[in-house]
DNA sequence: TTTTATTGTGTAAAACTTACACATCGTAAC
DNA sequence: GTTACGATGTGTAAGTTTTACACAATAAAA
């Protein structure tokens, strides 16, 4: 395999290529992970992990290994955002890429940093550096599906740790649509809907009546409020 | 081009197609464009119209040229689906596909029939014959897009003609939600809305104060609404 | 010690959605 | 010719959801 035209086929065929935008949360803000292209074209330039598609792999499925070689991490959440073809995209020649949004906790986005000689970084999504390729157009596409993901699916709760405070997810609700809630609004929404569990908190804990009650994802009453959405 | 073996790669590349799920309405019920294979793998089986991708054109471009090569049609609507890489898709190699999903107006769906030798046919979305491929599958998710799109999106007039009534409006909407609305709350819904405007019908043409009334897309009303659910 | 920022909680109005009834007219059945 | 049925237009009341907004308690900063 990577020989000089080894692979010989009757009619043209572009490369295909799978990109991956994979966000995270540190508590304050949405992160998108980026690495630092080692290699021509685009050499040191900021852009999302991926690569080529294998002949022995669906396009998630390469996704998926991409970013686990890439950056050593694994996700629950891939959601493709789309297919890419300008004809200019890649200046190595015709390539179309398929880029797949992803999810990764706080408390796994370590991983990352020890991984292997490529920079990688976290940088927030709307600090983003220059990006190679047509990624910026990729990285507004991903947003917006994160956000019509946030509205119909619980993908928020992939996005923070198992237990999180109301006040951590209205901070990521207000970066993902860059716009500001109702605190109180906010947290009526959610605890009258039911989906969020308080988790018991020693007294040593619960320092006072006034610090942050810390929540944990119901996944039954999620399942059972989509049931009663989806029969009406 | 099309000689054996004129293009050759240093590393393997699957080949891509795009394929159509072109969507219309005829009065009563929403439509999918379905064609009969004429070649080998599944002769003469029906499947959405569709082919390779050439060297000079995006995957939308390859998508409207297929289109009109192969149906005479073409679509103002043309939204990606998705990419489909089943490894077993398509049995003479590993191809992979983009799939778009477009919609004709009633009074432009004549073209098909008198086009070319290929069988062509609208088959009622919910009375779909068996398909090639993976075509089910990828019908599934074209009618679930149409449905984000017809929340988000005013495509439903691009299904309607020009000038329509609720009625119809409200069939069409029944077919693709697979459930009934309301009438009068579905008037009420979309008259409030003010995005109808109705038309002037001379005497003649209403024969009575319970025949439908007629209605047109008022787009500028359309675009207003949308400025003002962004703002907020 | 005082100030500021953060968190928890509740209430009233507005907007939207849902459920439901009746009158008119054309068509088909009788 | 008469009657029954189905399709269309219109309106009202209840329920639900969304929005707007105020105050008390605590920890951290000044």
């Amino acid at each position: 395999m990577g020989e000089k035209g080894v692979y010989t086929y009757d009619y043209w065929r572009p490369a295909v290529t799978v990109d991956n935008v994979v966000f995270s949360f540190d508590g304050t803000h949405l992160n998108v992970l980026l690495i630092k292209r080692g290699n021509e074209p685009f050499k040191d330039c900021w852009a999302f992990p991926g690569g080529f598609l294998d002949e022995d792999e669906t396009l998630e499925e390469a996704a998926r290994r991409e970013l686990k070689e890439e950056t050593g991490l694994t996700t629950k959440y891939l959601n493709e955002v789309g297919a890419f073809s300008d004809l200019d995209r890649d200046p190595r020649g015709r390539t179309i890429t398929v880029a797949f949004a992803s999810v990764v906790q706080p408390n796994k986005t370590a991983a990352v940093a020890g991984d292997d000689a490529k920079d990688a970084r976290w940088f927030n999504i709307h600090e983003m550096p220059k990006l190679a390729f047509d990624h910026e157009k990729i990285c507004r596409m991903a947003l917006w599906k994160l956000r019509i993901a946030f509205i119909n699916t619980p993908v928020v709760f992939a996005l923070l740790n198992d237990i999180f405070t109301l006040p951590e997810m209205q901070r990521l609700y207000t970066d993902v649509f860059s716009r500001e809630f109702d605190r109180r609004n906010f947290q009526k929404k959610f605890l009258a809907s039911g989906i969020l569990t308080p988790v018991a908190q020693s007294d040593e804990e619960k320092k006072s009546p006034h610090s942050p009650i810390q929540y944990r994802f119901n996944e039954a009453s999620y399942a059972h409020l989509r049931e009663k959405m989806l029969r009406c």
